[in-house]
DNA sequence: CTAAATGCAAACAGTTTGCAGCTGC
DNA sequence: GCAGCTGCAAACTGTTTGCATTTAG
């Protein structure tokens, strides 16, 4: 699986502390929390960043992990979409990433962001046509695997974690 | 509130009975969720269903409303989409209605409809070139409403039903 | 010292499910 | 008659909340 440049990962908590320098209070908690979600190569569920943050420290709740997800999706450091199953995930907003377009496979599970710069552009433009002023985008594309149809095994499947 | 014509209506009516006289049992329950669906102006939550239904035959659950949503959505008749407060909605697949895209006002909390026929075209494009087959594609885009902003009122605001 | 953040457990909302009885064919 | 549908109530899942306690600044 790709992993993250360890200066992408620097720069995204740096980002985080910022907000939470200004917006609130830096934490133990939302430190490891930080260094957690900006290591992600995947989007990621609730569940699946309390499971890792636990590695770090056991005690972590439920109630931080959502509070500070919700957190940084405001803040602009996260966009929530729909993943597998009508799931919650996450992606971090980022310079090697900014698209709002994903795919979720139906055979892997998988999530799979895709850079479409011109969609927002184009669709903004379609809706402030109608109206409103657009805040968020995401399109959601559900997918099976051709890779898997062919071959009988997909590479992208996600592994369970250890 | 615009309102949809009748033939418009029988025709969707139609194609529902169809499909469960094919695949498994013309019902009374069903024949009234089919006429209350067809009738749809705008995108609807199973609870506004459930409602509708209700003034019809009080007995209905919403065990069968679920189900029943379920079927029409698994027959290409109703696509699943985020509403507001990122409740499920559903919009009917129709000849005057094949748009993926919709706008969800926060500030009127309605669900607008949009057509982009391209989209999905170029979209699903792009997804075959990551190696994936597309299945079905919803574009969410959250909005604030302008005619809110500037005039203190929207004309668009859904009105609770008496 | 004080306001903010945390963990816990309980509450919550929307949806799904198991089962006994009803209904269409 | 019998498979398939229905309503009911209970179960379930992912998320939110109230509150007593801890912690950052």
């Amino acid at each position: 699986m790709a992993t993250r440049s360890p200066e992408d990962i620097e720069a995204f908590c740096r980002r985080a502390q910022d907000h939470w320098s200004k917006d609130g209070r830096r934490t133990q908690v939302r430190d490891i929390l930080s260094r957690v979600v900006a290591a992600q190569a995947a989007p990621f569920s609730a569940d699946e960043l309390r499971t890792q943050a636990r590695r770090i420290d056991r005690g972590i709740s439920y109630a931080s992990i959502y509070r500070t997800l919700g957190s940084l999706v405001e803040a602009g450091l996260l966009r929530e979409i729909v993943g597998p199953n009508d799931r919650r995930c996450y992606t971090l907003i980022d310079s090697t990433h900014t698209g709002v377009s994903h795919i979720v496979c139906t055979d892997c599970e998988q999530v799979v962001p895709m850079n479409d710069d011109c969609l927002p552009l184009r669709e903004g433009f379609l809706a402030r046509q109608l109206g409103f002023t657009p805040r968020k985008m995401s399109l959601r594309i559900e997918a099976s695997c051709e890779e898997l149809r062919q071959h009988g095994a997909c590479a992208r499947r996600k592994q369970k974690e250890p």
